[in-house]
DNA sequence: CATAAAGTATATTAGTATTATAGACTTTAT
DNA sequence: ATAAAGTCTATAATACTAATATACTTTATG
């Protein structure tokens, strides 16, 4: 049930790209060294998933200098559902639950495989919480812990 | 979010020995090969994950003629997390929010950091499934399902 | 218009994990 | 004594992960 280092590094980005700008209320625009620098990842490594989500339409860029990234949508457009999906692949523990990825698993019966029930419990329990909470919930919650320490 | 062949495997096979026996009530004892067999699993392979389960004190065993696998308690008080977490490891998405296996993530402030919060609800989402369903509901919940066909 | 800043694209690598397979050993029923 | 069955450890093949390297394209600007 791991995070993959991609996904995490992606969906760390994702959120400083969702965080407001110090003064202006358009997008966000960063660049790929400003994030590294600043989630401490190796921005080689950055570089590659902030591509796969350009090319997945959750991120516009800009070439060239003065350029970087920004989100392609608001905030609480992208969830980290759909973050988590173009890094890490599919959210079902099994392809035989999977909606988006299906593949059967190979059981006499797949209707009364209890495994199969119990993972697809799993999945949508998992599901249910990345692809209800958008960037903006993310950095709406960790405002409110920073406003209220210590509940 | 994939739960690994060993996992499954093991699973597939706890569950098999939880199901009752044909004519008596004393606990079921299957040997490798049976299961194997039944499970469309490579013997050895599962060889490998029955001794994991049995070194946990999952499983008891019966060598020699006659002997193989069984229970080492009863199928309602062996949980699906129990199992998975000697095959798979723990059930969090990132070690951060780890109950078995708890290490810093690196993030300046894990108090307040988003991915976190989100990730820990995700664990407990998972366990919450996994540590309240055990081998006794799985069985239970297959023969429903094959009593009430198509609901 | 030359230059440097920045993203784009692909290949390669080192290490680790996964999924087995193999073989020798131990215990036990008959 | 023998064969059936679990125990234990090593090894192999493959795939995946995380990262690094290198060459290329676009763009702002002096």
């Amino acid at each position: 049930m791991r995070l993959s280092k991609r996904g995490e590094y992606g969906l760390r980005a994702m959120i400083a790209l969702a965080e407001p700008a110090e003064n202006s209320s358009a997008p966000q625009m960063m660049q790929i060294k400003e994030i590294a620098l600043r989630e401490q990842i190796s921005a080689k490594f950055l570089e590659q998933i902030l591509l796969a989500l350009k090319n997945a339409g959750m991120l516009h860029s800009k070439m060239g200098v003065g350029g970087g990234y920004y989100l392609a949508r608001s905030a609480n457009e992208i969830t980290l559902g759909q973050i988590f999906r173009v890094l890490d692949g599919p959210v079902a523990p099994v392809k035989c639950v999977s909606q988006m990825a299906y593949e059967p698993c190979g059981c006499p019966d797949e209707e009364t495989c209890g495994l199969r029930l119990v993972m697809g419990d799993v999945r949508n329990a998992v599901s249910d919480i990345l692809d209800h909470t958008s960037l903006a919930d993310v950095i709406k919650r960790q405002n409110t812990i920073r406003k209220n320490p210590g509940v």
